[in-house]
DNA sequence: GCAAAAACAATCATGATTGTCTTTTATGCA
DNA sequence: TGCATAAAAGACAATCATGATTGTTTTTGC
């Protein structure tokens, strides 16, 4: 699916909420849905429009109804998934209480999610894509952004050893994220999941200071 | 490029040492390793046989007279690829004193080279391409199963606690491969790249039983 | 030298994907 | 009840990668 930068999607202003309208924001859903299904299922490269009309269940003319090429449609499915990541993130920080063992399960159940699948394809896509990464890249930043701010909310007591929290930070999102690619390209690891979600916990507690 | 599985290489029997022989060889080494590089430079989805031609400063035509299709031109580089990693591999295990630190830096730099962003691609294309996989999937096995040996080896010592080396080389492997794909992903980590390793040794070295 | 084989180059037909354009269907509102 | 408009489907040409085929040059072995 070729990318074509700068584009905007198709509806412009606030729609009214007429009927038509609703149905065609409604279509519009299933067709990012099955956009990142696709993704999921066949890889970011071999997510081409037919693919998508065919898991979506429409023709490929009606799919081009709603987003003029390809790349729009690409485009708005990365606002979902960034949307998504952002959503599940919010739901783990505020339900939660803030415990180091239940915030590290949160994010492995995360990591262990379509979603991240989707966002690691396109990741590593962007990687040799420049037109995809000049839209993925701004989300990564936000995403990173936000993921760091809230870490400092949830932990205020932890900012006198700035080094210790960058550390602490850090090793998380590398080791949880780091495994969620192991699991997903040689898939053996599963009965080291558990020790090392432990130890991780473990050091981290360590790097905390006493509450 | 596409895959068409169970292709055998063109060379069947040992080559005499003629002049022709050995200027073949050179040619199809010539284009193994631009295969590579178009992997590390353009992806693997992306990695098309005119691609490579122009890469290897040869006719397309010529590509596909040593290789029957880019199927098997892409098998071939997967080999090298496996010969790579288990080379340097070795040369890690053989050469440098047999102590938690080097170690880690060995596998650390391993895993920042092109070799290991050549793999990574060819994995995750593997998870949604069944005939990429069922190419890939033996050749990581392999490397799997020999870097467990390996490790044994260097550390004989440490086979009572067999949890322990177990916790021990699955946290280096996905830290350190986490952090080298985070890198390739969303680039910005270097800060934290040295006091990982350092945690990182410093963990190794507390589960390892004293010498 | 010379014929055979290999290396190399160029072209062709096929299939897939993309974006545009046209046609058909149905939906909402006067 | 009509009719204007959106939704949906299909047809279209352009592009690109692929493998096969054919032609040309160079090397090998006799």
């Amino acid at each position: 699916m070729a990318l074509s930068i700068a584009v905007s999607t198709k509806p412009s202003g606030a729609a009214a909420p007429t009927l038509q309208a609703q149905k065609s924001a409604a279509t519009r859903a299933r067709l990012i849905e099955a956009t990142i299904r696709c993704i999921v299922k066949y890889g970011y490269s071999r997510t081409t429009t037919p693919r998508v009309a065919e898991e979506a269940g429409m023709s490929r003319g009606a799919m081009l109804h709603h987003f003029d090429n390809g790349g729009a449609l690409m485009q708005a499915a990365i606002a979902e998934l960034h949307e998504k990541r952002l959503q599940a993130f919010r739901r783990s920080a505020e339900s939660t209480v803030h415990e180091v063992g239940t915030l590290v399960r949160a994010y492995w159940k995360q990591v262990s999610s379509k979603t991240f699948i989707a966002f690691h394809e396109l990741a590593l896509a962007a990687r040799t894509d420049p037109d995809l990464a000049s839209i993925l890249v701004p989300v990564q930043v936000d995403f990173r952004n936000r993921w760091y701010s809230q870490a400092i909310e949830l932990f205020p007591e932890w900012q006198n050893e700035r080094e210790r929290f960058d550390l602490a930070l850090a090793l998380s999102q590398n080791v949880l994220e780091g495994m969620a690619i192991n699991r997903l390209t040689h898939g053996i690891d599963d009965a080291m999941v558990e020790p090392i979600l432990r130890d991780l916990e473990r050091q981290i507690t360590a790097l905390k200071p006493a509450a």
